[in-house]
DNA sequence: ATACAACTTAAACCATGGTTTAAGTCAACA
DNA sequence: TGTTGACTTAAACCATGGTTTAAGTTGTAT
């Protein structure tokens, strides 16, 4: 199997190395190998397991959640439905927060023009 | 003009009156009135602002940034030009961010399929 | 008139998600 | 061999976005 190093993993995540250190020890990364000079090394499987995290993270999931998730994998296959369960609500949760952010750009599109019309007219105020 | 409270506010708009005197006192929401007995009185503008600041908040920006947008406001239609650039630059950045959820959200699904495909074929992994 | 709910203030406190600092270890190259 | 650069650690520090606390004022209903 293949490793790499903190640096390759924080290069091809283009995520700072404090922050994989960060993360391993709030216990999203568990497992992590060392090399005999006590470097991190990362297998594929820990490659993939990170590329979950930030996945999670960039949907707003917050760590405590992400690490739960985490604490499941490492569990074992006893917890898919769990996690299954865990990835539909956070789907839901994550398509009405873009709901809201569709909408919320609507609301200041409306503002927008009113400007540009303002603008045009030479009307006052917001 | 309609006048309307702190609670009135804070129910429109379902924010704890706590985070609307919080926004007050971050300059997010300048010039609110105030009634003989010193308590908040919200123009018609004034919830106009404050629909604008949640707008703001919901798509993300910093309040520091929605602070910057309310000072132009009050400085008046010589900011109107700056207003507009910096909404468009928003816009962006939610579309960008919107755009990063909805690659997470199918990489999440991605990994949710293969513990569905394991279920049932009773393989191991992440 | 008195009790109650709703309001006021400034300042301390809190959670989240990192980042920075200080001190040290190690491998490889000149 | 020594110095350079990448790595390690624990702990302190930081920014953001509020929330809570403590102490006090006001308006209305009984």
């Amino acid at each position: 199997m293949k490793y790499c190093s903190i640096s390759e993993a924080s290069a091809k995540f283009d995520i700072p190395e404090t922050t994989i250190r960060y993360y391993e020890k709030k216990g999203l990364l568990p497992l992590i190998e060392r090399d005999a000079a006590g470097r991190r090394l990362f297998s594929e499987n820990q490659i993939a397991l990170l590329e979950t995290v930030i996945c999670l993270k960039n949907t707003h999931m917050p760590l405590s959640g992400i690490k739960q998730y985490i604490d499941w994998v490492i569990e074992g296959d006893s917890t898919i439905e769990l996690r299954l369960q865990m990835m539909k609500n956070h789907k839901q949760a994550v398509l009405a927060e873009m709901s809201l952010m569709t909408e919320s750009l609507k609301g200041i599109d409306v503002k927008n023009e009113r400007y540009t019309n303002r603008k045009n007219k030479g009307e006052v105020g917001q």
